[in-house]
DNA sequence: GGACGGTGAAACTTCAGGTTGCCTC
DNA sequence: GAAGTTTCACCGTCC
């Protein structure tokens, strides 16, 4: 092994490889274990370059900046380090930013990026370096090393054939036996044994209902026989077992009428222990919608709870937030427990999932929904992300994630009340997903129905007085181009039936960006 | 003497991410 | 387990 010496002029290893990086001339990635730390490294390169380096990326500092309608404190933390072409990258970010951080470092406009394991999977990058701070995180079994599988693809990252002719990836250890002990297991060890996924029981719930609504088996010998075939019978091994284990979650889906089983008629000798399955009609909607049964179960529980009395927002805020798809749910910080307990107390009434008590196992999961939906309901009360971010510690790019999941379960929710006939239920969820999608109050869903209105111009809209569709037609063109500008106010106007005169070409000057949206809405129109 | 600011040690607190899935005017 | 943040005691400075 050839050895290099870097020149040190700070006393952090870290930044004097970028340093040294950024004197070939070269491209980085940091990779560290957490997402605050992703931050500061790039903040720390950041802040030595300051003094050395003229502001660069202004424009592209400006784009990140502006990726969402009020900047928030990681907005301008990632817009400052750009102007030194460092930054961080994370699961908080916006898609937008991640994309231009992504497509920028390939430019060679950003030439070191600090992130979590976010880039080490897929992404095609030119870094010459990948620098591997940590090696260790907290997981479900503490502090410990990550799998070696994920420490080559980090440093797969580095000397991509399209851009280098070579890579480095280098480890930072701080003591002789640390060094020797990532030489030993990750330079010169093995990768780990690919484990299957399917052992797990909400996923084997899945995946045995949906064989029996698709009709891809009609029996248990066949379902038994399916299963045989694959990964998990494979490293499993003992078939006896995995059989119970199969007859056991047949059990449980006939036990929430998921499906029905019936002893074959004709007995021969072939099929006598053998069953038939067939998936029921909710059964078979469970599978398409690809939810857990027994989230499924959950949330008819719920729906039947609630009888002919109208959900509370909350209420089926938590449902969701108790469900298994939500995961990881918001936790409970030591300073926050009391509060939450006392918000459970508090919406008691509208709670439509069996409370645990305080000293069952389930109660911790239970406080992180009530925690979980006070989220959901602070961003349907119109919350911005910076309040989201500083008050729950979500960034932006998380809470569109867990939104997305929300809106899924929702519904999954608003589906079987249909099924099961509750039609307020699935109304008021229904009206709820609206809510959710663009984060506002109930009182702007007349307005949300308009393209090209959301959260943001239906409250303008509506603290002009312009409350509903009704109003909309009523008010004034002027008024509305002076609320939505001119391109806008014109699209809003059409989708309630009224005709505006053609916008002269020349008006149009200064419009740039709203021009992508009125074609689109036109399109769309047309 | 007291307000204030800077410093550093001690005490806390917190800790990755990705995949599926549905509908849609 | 360790990084990062917050808290708090302590000290020097200034008015």
């Amino acid at each position: 092994m050839k050895t290099t010496s870097i020149k040190q002029p700070t006393n952090d290893p870290v930044v004097n490889i970028v340093l040294d990086t950024l004197e070939k001339n070269k491209q980085a990635l940091v990779f560290v274990n957490a997402k605050r730390s992703a931050e500061k490294v790039a903040e720390d390169i950041a802040r030595f370059l300051r003094k050395s380096k003229s502001k660069q990326n202004n424009e592209l500092a400006d784009e990140i900046l502006h990726a969402l309608p009020k900047p928030t404190k990681q907005c301008e933390k990632l817009a400052e380090v750009v102007l030194y072409e460092i930054a961080f990258h994370h699961a908080g970010l916006t898609s937008k930013q991640k994309e231009l951080i992504e497509d920028n470092f390939r430019a060679g406009k950003i030439k070191i990026i600090c992130c979590t394991p976010t880039l080490a999977a897929g992404i095609d990058t030119p870094a010459y370096r990948t620098i591997i701070r940590d090696l260790k995180r907290f997981g479900v079994r503490g502090y410990t090393y990550i799998p070696v599988l994920e420490y080559l693809q980090m440093s797969g990252r580095a000397g991509r054939p399209r851009y280098d002719t070579e890579g480095q990836s280098i480890v930072i250890t701080t003591t002789e036996s640390e060094k020797e002990a990532v030489v030993e297991k990750y330079v010169n060890g093995e990768p780990e044994d690919i484990v299957s996924k399917l052992a797990v029981e909400p996923v084997l719930r899945t995946y045995i209902l949906s064989l029996i609504a698709s009709e891809f088996v009609a029996t248990k010998k066949q379902l038994v026989n399916f299963f045989s075939k694959t990964f998990w019978a494979h490293q499993f091994e003992d078939m006896e077992r995995l059989e119970k284990i199969i007859d056991r979650m047949i059990r449980t889906l006939e036990d929430f009428e998921f499906i029905e089983t019936k002893k074959s008629d004709f007995v021969s000798a072939d099929e006598i222990n053998d069953e038939k399955l067939k998936a029921t009609e909710i059964g078979k909607r469970i599978a398409q919608l690809y939810i857990d049964p027994l989230t499924a179960h959950n949330f008819i529980e719920s729906i039947r709870k609630s009888g002919v009395n109208k959900p509370s927002s909350f209420g089926l805020l938590q449902i969701i937030s108790y469900s298994l798809e939500i995961r990881p749910r918001l936790s409970i910080k030591a300073k926050d427990h009391n509060d939450y307990t006392s918000m459970a107390v508090e919406y008691t009434d509208e709670l439509l999932v069996p409370e645990p008590q305080m000293f069952e196992p389930e109660y911790d999961d239970f406080i992180d929904s009530i925690k979980t939906a006070h989220f959901f309901s602070e961003w349907i009360e119109e919350k911005d992300d910076e309040y989201l971010l500083e008050k729950f510690d979500v960034r932006p790019g998380e809470s569109r994630a867990k939104l997305e999941i929300a809106n899924w379960l929702l519904y999954a929710n608003e589906e079987l009340a249909k099924l099961t006939a509750h039609p307020l239920f699935a109304r008021e969820v229904s009206k709820l997903r609206v809510r959710l999608k663009y984060g506002a109050k109930e009182e702007l869903l007349s307005l949300l129905r308009l393209r090209e209105i959301g959260r943001v111009r239906a409250r303008l809209l509506f603290n002009n007085s312009i409350k509903d569709l009704g109003d909309v037609k009523k008010v004034d063109f002027m008024k509305l181009k002076q609320l939505l500008g001119e391109n806008i106010a014109k699209i809003v106007k059409e989708q309630v039936g009224e005709k505006v005169e053609e916008i002269k070409e020349t008006k149009r000057k200064g419009q740039t960006s709203l021009g992508k949206f009125s074609k689109k809405g036109l399109n769309k129109g047309s």
